[in-house]
DNA sequence: AAATCAATTTTGATTGATCAAAATAATGTG
DNA sequence: CACATTATTTTGATCAATCAAAATTGATTT
């Protein structure tokens, strides 16, 4: 249906706006994101406007309509599923997983979706903790309505929490979080945090003590 | 590395080679594998040759290189071992798995593979009973050595056989072989074979009787 | 208001992959 | 041998996706 490029630019203004309300996105945080020059990407956006997938608000951004966001959303949605399956049928180290997502996203072809979700028994979440679409396109609220976006360098100390998702997915930090047994599901208690020296300590369910940074700490959501 | 278009390009050519003993492929039969026109082809075999994966005769064909046939026989054992994965882990129906593996094939990195070869057990052959090339790129000598190329056409009558390929692999062929239960690995005594009438009688353990015609019986490869 | 700056768009060009149609070469037929 | 047939190659063009560099625009300073 649509090619590998125009499925990216897409998947890129869908996951822009689930960290940042939904508004325009930039033209120059799109050619970031998919690291081509800013002209490239005036001159695709033309393109895709012309096919009704989004809104070009000229020297103003990007939006997706109605139908590029659904779009958008099933390549979000088999990216995630892919991922999941990588990491939990495949057991593949999580630190790589996206950048194969990348690939499988484009490749995997709806039937194989079905039979990959059935296999994990309709996940919600992907490994790093990021909502998968539904079939019908339906966005688990996922900057906004569900949690208050608590991080183990705002939740209360000395409580169980339970790490939610994982914000920084570079491959050095998702190794940390590994280490530390940080990863999603995990239940932890932040024992100490040191706002001066900038130090967070906390207690890792099972897999014991784990000291980290303030800013690197509100890179871990929590809840519960 | 390549592109999915070379691969496919290098694919054809090998898999033309395993069905007629490794000769040149004209480029008229490339043409017609690909779906392209003669000239596209001309103009890409010489591109190839230029990089070393193929050799030119030009107004004769194309044969692969030592470097090319590396290349073929490793997307050859993407395609094979992902259709594979597709029957034996994610259930899927064996008349589509083809299709899924063309596209796949392209996208699944050394590293999925490896995990996949493994979750299968390091395979040997397809669910068409095709040869997984290994991973060094060896081909377990398909058209050639192994066995005499026996079919339910030719072998002998009233013995037990088992399926061990299926020539002709298209959608409508292998629902009926999935109907009458002649997959490779199925056990098999031909009954009965009218040359005049061009039918064959069979007996598939586990799934009862199953008539055939005679020319599409020699398209069902059997062994022991 | 004028000058400056950063973001965006335009312009002109390139690359990979393709096609249709014309030209050419090899092969078979009378 | 001359002609017809077929396979292959050449030619000239298109399309998607990209870039670098120049032009434009809107906003921010002075
Ligand atoms: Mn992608
Ligand atoms: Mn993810
Ligand atoms: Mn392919
Ligand atoms: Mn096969």
């Amino acid at each position: 249906m649509f090619s590998s490029t125009v499925e990216n630019y897409l998947k890129a203004i869908l996951v822009h706006g689930e960290g940042s309300g939904g508004e325009v996105m930039p033209m120059g945080a799109l050619a970031e994101a998919l690291d081509v020059s800013p002209g490239t990407v005036t001159t695709m956006v033309k393109a895709l406007a012309g096919q009704g997938l989004l809104a070009h608000r000229p020297r103003e951004g990007v939006k997706l309509t109605k139908a590029g966001r659904a779009a958008a959303a099933a390549v979000l949605r088999k990216h995630r599923l892919v991922e999941t399956f990588l990491v939990t049928t495949l057991k593949m180290d999580w630190a790589g997983v996206h950048e194969e997502a990348e690939a499988l996203e484009h490749a995997v072809s709806d039937r194989v979706l079905e039979r990959i979700d059935e296999l994990l028994g309709h996940p919600t979440v992907d490994p790093h903790g990021d909502p998968i679409p539904s079939a019908k396109g339906e966005m688990a609220g996922p900057g906004g309505a569900s949690s208050s976006r608590l991080t183990l360098a705002s939740c209360e100390l000395k409580t169980q929490w339970s790490v939610a998702r994982i914000r920084d997915q570079t491959p050095a930090f998702l190794n940390f979080i590994r280490d530390t047994g940080l990863k999603p599901g995990a239940r932890v208690r932040v024992t100490r945090r040191d706002p001066a020296g900038g130090v967070v300590c906390c207690e890792v369910k099972g897999a014991g003590e784990a000291v980290i940074g303030l800013g690197e700490a509100g890179n871990i959501e929590v809840r519960k």
